[in-house]
DNA sequence: TGGTTATTTGGCAAAATAGCCAAGCGATTA
DNA sequence: TAATCGCTTGGCTATTTTGCCAAATAACCA
């Protein structure tokens, strides 16, 4: 593999590891649904909000997301909406594995 | 968010990890074109074959490949294509990008 | 102006990940 | 049987990621 390939192939890896986190993904099913405050998204996470902050900040740098600051509040909204097909490729692994682990009990 | 909701968004992010990762990318892409030993897969890429070995670890642990030992040699293939529909969306992500710092320094 | 709210940034410690080497193990060949 | 091939596992260190706290900033309200 020559020089160039692996620079795409880690950039790549760059957009899909900012999905790779279970905070992230739910805010990015929640910015499906509209723009949201980050204060909103906030109250959805057990977590500070300088975490939830850097969460976004890393979708943001993987142009999965677009913030807008409006008055006293930022804004974040999806960019990228292609991301939530990930989630019917990942439900669908699940499904298989769940079935499989039945499969050995039974 | 309730206990059950988080549950399902850990197990989401677990497959979307396994994919974060360019040598994974690559073999993901690799074995698209159909099933590959550990052997073949290692020739593409510079590092210890126990690494490649672990890498393949995690692609099946996540349920994305399988393995099958004939004779001396492990053969890998994809069981959930679907990931490949991932590329998509992030290359238009990266071409975004590339747009957006272009018009930057314009 | 001073205080409060909304958010980001810096810094740090804990946890997870990556990659190398050495060792182990089953299958094949000599 | 011994040596070799193909691959995995254990163990270790280096790097990255995560998440908290404290501090900084910006907008708004009193």
């Amino acid at each position: 593999m020559d020089e160039k390939a692996r620079a795409r192939y880690e950039a790549r890896a760059r957009i899909i590891k900012a999905m790779a986190h279970p905070t992230r993904l739910l805010f990015v099913d929640e910015l499906a649904k509209g723009e949201r405050c980050v204060c909103e998204l906030n109250e959805m996470v057990h977590a500070d909000v300088s975490t939830i902050s850097k969460h976004l900040a890393v979708l943001k740098n993987a142009g999965i997301v677009q913030d807008e600051k409006r008055g006293s509040r930022v804004f974040y909204s999806l960019v990228a909406p292609c991301v939530l097909n990930f989630f019917s490729c990942v439900e669908g692994v699940l499904e298989a594995q769940a079935k499989e682990r039945a499969e050995l009990v039974s």
